[in-house]
DNA sequence: TTGTTTTTCGAACGATCGTTCGAAAAACAA
DNA sequence: TTGTTTTTCGAACGATCGTTCGAAAAACAA
């Protein structure tokens, strides 16, 4: 399994209910990204993958469990990926220019998930909110360490200075706001716009002196 | 009138009226902030205020033109407020820094209105979506300048380079996104926040070499 | 005070939604 | 083939919502 495939919550049922279960999600995502969670309904859901609405109701056990599923698991996987390339060997630029990388090339797999987890956060109620944000600070800390070992953000005891907290977040900031401009097309691939954020982050953006 | 004050777009009715639009559009928005524009009944909106249902469709025409109306004036404030900063003495990184700070002060003073202009664009329809767009691509075009200048993110024909274009949506990412986490209390006045991203957008975050 | 305009309200509408339920169909195991 | 489990479906529910409307009340002007 490539790194950054979503894994498949569901344990109740035959493997083709699963697999089928992921189909759903993913139509789901589809549509929730494109008219917001409350403004989706369930039946337009089904509709798209000819199922009825009773029997949407046999693989989610709410509306609100169907946007936790695709919350939690694709920050789990989005995470999951992140972890591996941090591990990798090489130095504190390289590892956060790798971590860059994957994180937009993951919101470019999964726009849709993506963008959802930006906007529909808040939507998630109880235990749901807390489990997906559980998993989101844990992602969190996994670009917080990358990004305190480039810059020095810890303070004596190992804790995050105001200022690298702060600069973690610009970071996450210039990440998640892709979704609202990235185009493949228009833009070029990923990894051009992770080496421009790269180049931010290590020298600034003024003016060079020499030509080019 | 302070400049970043919101503008009544309402014309009909006595000066009273207008006040009370005034004060409708402000609980809107902290409603709508909170629980989302499709989860939002007009019904309780009008409830914060003591107004009945049926009286709050003698101020607004429809839900969608309640969130327009949000929506327009937020970011016609937002936009007059920073072209008068755009306009005043200094050369380029004295007037990003100002612009950075004005967009972050207005934030500090308008949150619910910004995260609704954030989360609620695509919630939009028609015409609504389009005069609503036209002052936002206005206000870009005044940050775009800002950075341009300053960074030199202009071709020879004066248009925006690729590049140019986004290191500007990388600085609205920074500032768009400080929604989620900017707490007065925790991370002080946003004049620091704004030296921060001007520092990072000056020379990089880079460990410095001399101590602190 | 009288007449006019503005503002407020309650009731009702058609529509849509999430969820439940029990029966029927399909898939599977023996 | 027979019996069991899984999956699918249609109908119905109570609730909520945006919007309309006409009458009453309030504010204002003369």
């Amino acid at each position: 399994m490539s790194a950054g495939t979503l894994i498949t919550p569901r344990a109740r049922g035959r493997p083709a209910t699963r697999q089928k279960a992921d189909t759903l999600l993913v139509a789901a995502a589809a549509i929730i990204a494109e008219k917001g969670f409350e403004a989706t309904a369930i039946r337009d859901v089904g509709r798209r993958l000819e199922v009825s609405l009773g029997g949407m109701y046999y693989y989610f056990a709410s509306k609100d469990d169907l946007l936790f599923q695709i919350q939690h698991r694709t920050f789990a996987a989005l995470l999951a990926a992140q972890e591996t390339i941090a591990a990798e060997p090489g130095d504190a630029e390289q590892r956060l220019h790798r971590l860059l990388i994957g994180h937009l090339a993951f919101f470019e797999r999964h726009p849709n998930e993506m963008k959802i987890c930006t906007f529909e956060l808040e939507s998630l109620k109880g235990d749901f909110y807390d489990r997906v944000l559980n998993v989101r600070r844990k992602y969190y800390r996994v670009m917080a360490e990358a990004i305190a070992e480039l810059t020095g953000g810890l303070d004596r005891r190992g804790r995050e200075t105001d200022r690298g907290r702060h600069v973690t977040l610009f970071t996450f900031g210039m990440l998640n706001w892709a979704f609202m401009w990235y185009r493949q097309a228009k833009d070029g691939p990923v990894e051009t716009v992770a080496a421009e954020m790269m180049d931010l982050l290590l020298h600034g953006v003024r003016k060079r002196r020499e030509s080019r």
